[in-house]
RNA sequence: GUGGGUAUAGUCAAGUGGUUAAGACACAUGGUUGUGGUCCAUGCAUGCGUGGGUUCGAGUCCCACUACCCACC
């Protein structure tokens, strides 16, 4: 079967796990590893979608969660998806809404079929299930869709970590066998597990074996200390197939984001660069920069000397400062451009070097002048 | 000019003679990881317009002064 994706696998770093890959889909091709910008309600925050791409992103992600409740999936696909709807022609994917339903609604009923909620924003109860979250994924038309799974909290007990892992598995199925248009769409699979081994490695092969176009690791970045995580991934290169793209969900710290590629994962989320943003703290070359920070008040130059962003190019931190204590809109713009620019360049330093064969030498550069700088 | 009122942090204020002067905003410093344009944590008045007095004890009562507000001339 053809499908709506095609994944390459272009080249491996030499004594490393970090992958250099190409992912085809219907809206153009993404070149791996990847980070993607989040755009919750069908926009990234505070970014136009030209300026989305020109700072380099390559697909964005958009939530089926928040377009269910707002405007309502119907709307969407009245307008003719959501690449149309909203003026992003390049690759969408959107995530299936598991995890807002769990860490946004309030009253909330897991059982078999779902899981009942209420809205965040006027308290109607809902159901979101495997086949509602398929229904709504199709009709908002993202290239990539995600399946609908439980994210186990943490810390949680073996005991519940193995039994939500199951379910999210069976709730896997289901979504398969309810998406139909896999010419258009692709759907991946989610790996669950807490921060059991065993567990990761028991979901891992029962996601597999349904042969989907791509999968995902979830459950992760939730509170757990990052050598756990880092430690968890350092098994999951083995534990997912060589061939499809692998995604970690919800990961955008600069440190995770290269320690994550050394261990061969291809895709990454995190609403972090524009949530901070907007809060006035921004990642530069040399470290981490809290705008906030008075120090700043008076400081002439550009927010990072060594990036050529938008942002960079024309404004200084006494006037990101500025504007983001005065919560002009503006302020909230450029720093996400310049973080969003921050991190896709990140990336795509990331895919040169794996082609020199010199990601290892890149990350710990990076780390000397990021955090010890 | 006459009468009345008000002065407490950068701002708005609570405070009715008795420990260490509420709270909010602002400001300062952290935090935020499959986004509620949020939310959270911590800090910030040796002092209550100024000067005197009463009292064991005064932001609180008395007197004078100063500033501002309102009304009348």
């Amino acid at each position: 079967m053809a499908g709506a994706i095609s994944f390459e696998l272009l080249q491996k770093d030499a004594g490393g796990k970090a992958r250099r890959g190409r992912l085809t889909t219907p809206h153009g091709m993404i070149e791996t590893p990847v980070f993607m910008p989040v755009g919750t309600a069908a926009t990234v925050k505070a970014v136009k979608p030209e300026d989305v791409r020109e700072l380099g992103a390559q697909i964005i992600l958009a939530n089926t969660y928040h377009l269910f409740l707002r405007p309502g999936h119907e709307v969407v696909r009245k307008a003719g998806g959501l690449h149309k709807f909203m003026n992003w022609s390049g690759p969408i994917l959107t995530d299936s809404g598991g995890f807002q339903v769990f860490s946004l609604s309030s009253i909330n009923n897991i059982t078999e079929e779902g899981v009942m909620f209420a809205s965040h924003i006027d308290g109607s109860r809902r159901l979101l299930s495997p086949e509602k979250s398929i229904e709504v994924q199709n009709a908002l038309g993202a290239d990539i869709i995600m399946a609908f799974d439980e994210c186990v909290p943490y810390p949680a007990g073996r005991e519940y970590a193995a039994a939500s892992a199951a379910r999210t598995t069976r709730w896997l199925a289901r979504c398969k066998a309810a998406h139909l248009d896999t010419d258009r769409q692709a759907l991946f699979g989610i790996m669950q597990g807490g921060m059991y081994g065993d567990l990761r490695a028991e979901s891992a092969a029962q996601i597999a074996a349904l042969d989907l176009p791509g999968y995902a690791i979830g459950g992760l970045s939730v509170g757990e200390p990052k050598d756990v995580m880092y430690g968890i991934l350092d098994d999951c290169a083995d534990l997912l197939p060589q061939e499809k793209p692998r995604y970690l969900m919800g990961v955008g710290s600069p440190d995770a984001l290269f320690e994550a590629v050394a261990r061969g994962v291809d895709m990454f989320d995190c609403v972090l660069p524009t949530r901070e943003a907007r809060h006035g703290r921004a990642a530069t070359s040399l470290g981490s920069v809290n705008l906030r920070n008075a120090a700043y008040a008076e400081d002439f130059s550009a927010l990072d000397p060594a990036c050529d962003c938008y942002t960079c190019r024309h404004y200084s931190r006494s006037y990101l400062r500025h504007l983001i204590m005065s919560k002009e809109i503006l302020g909230a713009t450029l720093v996400s451009i310049h973080n969003l620019a921050f991190l896709c360049g990140l990336m795509a330093k990331m895919r040169a070097a794996i082609e020199e064969g010199a990601f290892e030498v890149l990350k710990r550069e990076f780390f000397a002048r990021y955090y010890d700088g």
